[in-house]
DNA sequence: ATAGGGTTAG
């Protein structure tokens, strides 16, 4: 579906304000107004930004869609769509009147269950947004009836259920107006249903105002959702507060959810406690409660006191279950683990169990975290193999870590796999792709992938914010990203820091030093803290327009504030540095880092080394990079194209060559600029021959390289007095496909001119007429002169007649 | 009940 949705899709332009305003969401803004969130949680039919309007979804879904009736608008005609809503209507209200009467057969029969069946088909049929024309429907036909109380109750309960929120507080404030009273069971399914919202309150609070009596679930759910909104002050709060005033007995679940939401918070500690709370009040702990706290053990890193807890469990005499299993091996996984996950594999085969989805989709992310993407691959096959369908979330960990690793041709693969599977795919898949394209450089695939979310309406949070943030940034488009950040703080969302690190690096980026500090200055107007990304992207912006001492200033502010540094602000400021030639005191900057415990990484050691080969001192340079391998820091292509440079500069090619094969035995892909600079230092040095054959041996094994490679080349053959192997060359250059332009001809001409080579500069100026590219008056002069020097007067006239042509002026001859 | 996504430096 994905891929056939790319294509088919009609292309919309880049993302331009007018779509982009359609795309803000409403989830967290939508929290602070019940009127709203309503909107939020219905469908794609229903949803309608704060405006009221959605040309997006209008453009989509033809402008009289307020139902996705897209069969209907085929023919883009709006008659036709209501001609056509009108005739489905219409032989519907037989059938649903029919229904209804049904049920109320059913209802006096006391066929409930029947009688629900009903409903829920009828309101699968119907979809969201139906609960007023029902309700008129019932009013209509069957007023004052018996058993009306039960129907409209039980339709408010299937609406809930069927997480149709808003269709359910239709036919409730319905029933209020009718006097009738709804069951505390429809309360209960419309409470769980909100339970990630605020409203959870308004619905509590409502059953105490109707004076129904709570169910033994009531509290349940409002202490379920409080804890599934990090609210476990709230949540403890008034589970004590219903204790003491007796409203309430807990059960185990109570105990359960309070400790899975202490975990959820961090706290283990308090969970322990709920655990023995619930022993004084003479329950055991069930299953739930055992993987509960082994969860939360494992995620907050104390592997050993889970497996322990574990083996208590099974002394006590409870099995481990599958997700027991789980739940240990991910915590082996999330400690890096992962050449320790198989004895649990094992043990788990040997007790019977057999791992299941969610375990091959611990195992695969593992893999895949720890650079294994070939084991996570392996798997990936062995599930399916094995009868797996995945689902979205396996598909994300696998995408996620081929787009990590560049693996395009892979990524698009699999999105054709997954296209082909009709997944429901959600928000974090959605954010996944754009983020994967959007690092890739793949900005109109990123934007497609952004398209399709909103056409499919997804509702948008934070991580997707981000995406698009990003994207819009690498576009070069940070008005847009700006706009867009303002939007959403606009409609009243309250935005995380990243989302504003991501802007104020796009203007880092930009160059607009003023826009990243006015963003900066909003963020602390707010009362929003800055990280320390934001520091370190405002101090690579002071860098890069030079301002030093403000970017050490920023340094310093961001100590008093508490911030530590990370390798990422000292590697900043001693590029910084380094690139100022004052490398003293990038390699003091260097010590305070390692004297205050920050990790230097990778990156860090190609700028110390970078400085290092600026001072000249070479072996100081070969030690670091010697040094980093050994504490575990594997140098990258960046670092060995730092060294190869280091030792191109001075033209030491036996050492720079040295690296360049220590690099592949390493198993790491030399980059187009490992060939640059080889392919230079041996012109550089007079060794054309080795330069071409080095440029041979490498398009043999098909290797890519830049111009540069190639017009390097061409440059010295013709210095050298090679113009028919200059020929050649540009001749391979032209085929490989790069666009040639005027400067390409004239570093060849000039040099041939030069040398007297009057005639294959002829050669040279025909093939760029050949090619289209006209001469400017510049290498005219160039070529006049040469051809008047040598007395090729022949040359000279036509050369004339081309000046004429191309509409230069006259050419001013330095030898006449 | 258990599994997935974000910002910065060479």
């Amino acid at each position: 579906m994905l891929l056939n949705l790319y294509r088919a899709r009609p292309k919309l332009h880049l993302l331009t304000p007018r779509i982009l305003s359609h795309i803000h969401l409403l989830p967290s803004h939508a929290l602070k107004s019940s009127s709203c969130l309503l909107e939020a949680e219905l469908p794609i039919d229903h949803c309608v930004d704060a405006t009221g309007q959605d040309a997006l979804s209008r453009s989509i879904l033809g402008e009289a869609g307020n139902r996705p009736f897209l069969v209907c608008q085929s023919d883009g005609k709006e008659g036709s769509f209501s001609e056509g809503l009108a005739g489905l209507r219409h032989g519907f209200e037989d059938s649903r009147v029919s229904r209804f009467e049904r049920c109320y057969v059913l209802a006096r029969k006391g066929r409930l269950k029947e009688m629900r069946a009903i409903l829920r088909q009828m309101i699968d049929e119907e979809g969201s947004g139906s609960a007023p024309s029902l309700c008129e429907l019932l009013l209509n036909n069957f007023q004052d009836r018996d058993s009306s109380n039960l129907i409209w109750d039980m339709l408010a309960n299937v609406y809930a259920r069927s997480e149709m929120v808003h269709d359910a507080v239709v036919v409730l404030s319905k029933m209020d107006s009718l006097n009738m009273q709804a069951s505390i069971s429809s309360y209960d399914s419309l409470m769980y249903n909100l339970r990630h919202t605020n409203l959870i309150w308004d619905i509590y609070e409502e059953i105490g105002a109707q004076g129904i009596s709570h169910s033994e679930y009531t509290h349940n759910i409002l202490i379920d959702g409080l804890c599934k909104q990090w609210k476990l002050q709230e949540a403890i709060y008034f589970f004590q507060e219903v204790r003491t005033r007796q409203e309430f007995n807990p059960c185990i679940v109570t105990f359960n959810t309070l400790m899975r939401g202490s975990c959820n918070v961090g706290s283990v500690m308090i969970a322990k406690s709920f655990l023995s709370m619930m022993m004084k009040y003479g329950f055991l702990p069930d299953r739930y409660s055992y993987n509960t706290l082994i969860h939360g053990l494992c995620v907050a890193g104390s592997l050993e006191e889970a497996l322990e807890l574990s083996e208590y469990m099974e002394k006590n005499g409870m099995l481990l279950d599958v997700v027991n299993y789980n739940i240990l091996i991910n915590g082996f996984r999330l400690l890096g683990l992962m050449s320790e996950t198989w004895k649990l594999v094992r043990k788990m085969l040997l007790s019977g169990l057999k791992p299941d989805l969610v375990t091959y989709t611990i195992l695969i992310a593992g893999h895949c975290e720890r650079g294994n993407v070939e084991e996570g691959m392996r798997m990936q096959k062995e599930i399916i193999s094995r009868g797996f369908q995945l689902n979205v979330i396996t598909y994300s960990v696998i995408l996620n870590a081929l787009f990590k690793r560049g693996q395009v041709w892979e990524v698009e693969q699999l999105l054709g796999e997954i296209g082909a599977l009709c997944l429901d795919l959600d928000i974090v898949f959605y954010s996944t792709v754009i983020h994967g394209y959007c690092k890739l450089g793949e900005i109109e695939k990123a934007l497609q992938a952004c398209r399709l979310m909103c056409y499919k309406r997804v509702i948008c949070n934070s991580f997707a914010h981000g995406a698009i943030l990003s994207c819009l940034c690498k576009t070069g488009m940070v008005v847009e990203a700006r706009w867009y950040l303002d939007h959403l703080s606009n409609s009243g969302q309250p935005l995380d820091i990243i989302l504003y690190n991501t802007v104020i690096d796009g203007y880092v980026k930009s160059g607009d030093i003023r826009g990243a500090v006015g963003l900066y200055d909003q963020v602390i107007k707010k009362g929003i803290t800055p990280t320390i990304v934001t520091y370190n992207s405002l101090i690579n912006g002071f860098c890069r327009i030079g301002q030093l001492q403000v970017a050490e200033d920023l340094f310093r502010t961001c100590e008093h504030h508490g911030l530590v540094p990370t390798a990422v602000t000292y590697t900043t400021l001693m590029d910084a540095f380094c690139r100022a030639g004052n490398v003293d005191a990038m390699l003091k900057l260097f010590d305070d880092m390692v004297c205050n415990a920050i990790m230097p990484n990778v990156v860090t050691y190609s700028v110390v080394m970078k400085g290092l080969c600026k001072q000249g001192n070479l072996e100081r340079a070969i030690r670091i990079l010697q040094n980093m391998s050994a504490i575990g820091v594997s140098a990258d292509q960046i670092a060995y194209n730092t060294i190869i440079q280091g030792f191109c500069e001075v033209r030491k090619k036996r050492k720079a060559f040295y690296f360049y094969h220590e690099m592949r035995r390493q198993n790491l892909i030399p980059s187009p600029v490992t060939y640059n600079l080889l392919i230079n230092v041996l012109c550089m040095t007079g060794e054309v021959g080795n330069a071409e054959r080095l440029l041979e041996d490498l398009l043999d094994e098909g290797v890519w390289l830049r111009k540069f490679a190639y017009s390097t080349i061409i440059k010295v053959q013709c210095a050298k007095g090679m113009p028919c192997k200059a020929i050649r060359v540009f001749e391979r250059m032209v085929k490989a496909g790069f666009v040639v332009s005027i400067e390409d001809y004239c570093g060849p001409i000039n040099r041939l001119c030069k040398r007297d080579y009057t005639n294959e500069s002829k050669i040279f100026l025909n093939m760029m007429l050949h090619a289209g590219i006209l001469p400017d008056q510049e290498l005219c002069a160039v070529m006049c002169n040469a051809f008047y020097k040598n007395g090729d007067f022949g040359s000279m006239s036509a050369m004339q007649a081309l000046i004429m042509k191309c509409g230069l002026s006259d050419i001013i001859y330095p030898f006449l």
